[in-house]
DNA sequence: TATCGTTATATATTTGAAAATATAACGAAT
DNA sequence: ATTCGTTATATTTTCAAATATATAACGATA
């Protein structure tokens, strides 16, 4: 086992392991708590424009976000359809559905390990 | 074991999990990549000065960063001395020298777990 | 006491990312 | 054909974070 900081720190405070998980290719990342929002918002409200309003974001990055997305994958998990009833707006494929659930599922083994991380800061 | 989606990504592509990693108490990171190259570089310098120019950062960023991390342990890691010798200079502590193994350490962890996410997506 | 390069701090400037704004194209329904 | 709210795209504006710049204080050494 590792050895502990716990002496290092100031024991007054709160000390914790913090961190953040993305998908990536080529470097760049393309999946992450932003995405899995706005994806998540698109199937709640049917369009991009609503979704990014939802989640206080400009509608141009949200476009961005899910086109960028989109090229990442061998089949589209956002489909926008510009005109038609209402207007338009966006769904998910079911890929789309299925990437939620994995990144849901990967952010749990991620919390997870900070959480076995933070513990081991207090022994 | 969770579901596969390398069905869902591009299969030209190389797709991997990535991530960051960082120490914070009451929300606040403290410790990251960055302050981890900036003691490294104290210690290899022997100034803040230095140790910015050496990773191209502002002399005052360097200093924030090294000023925040002080706060947050029970004793300076880094310890600054203004005139003297040579105009002055810093050093680490062996805290300092503590906390930089730890990181490095918890950051091995960290790598770990993301080869074996990485790993997960090819199957 | 004069010198040195540093720490310490405040202020000005830059710059890069994000939002805001504007506008055209879209297409089903009426 | 008109209407609707959306997608799609370009341009402008804003804003915060970072750098750049300037200056005083520091303290061992000579």
């Amino acid at each position: 086992m590792a050895k502990s900081i716990k002496h290092i720190l100031k024991k007054e405070l709160e000390i914790k392991v913090g961190g953040k998980l993305w998908l990536e290719s080529e470097g760049e990342r393309f999946f992450g708590p932003g995405p899995l929002e706005l994806l998540e918002k698109i199937e709640e409200t049917g369009s991009i424009s609503n979704a990014a309003k939802a989640m206080n974001m400009s509608y141009k990055k949200a476009w961005e976000l899910m086109n960028h997305l989109n090229s990442q994958t061998s089949s589209p998990v956002v489909v926008p359809q510009a005109g038609g009833e209402k207007g338009g707006g966006s769904t998910l494929t079911p890929d789309g559905l299925e990437l939620i659930k994995y990144y849901k599922a990967l952010r749990k083994r991620f919390k997870t390990f900070l959480e076995n991380e933070s513990d081991r800061l207090k022994i």
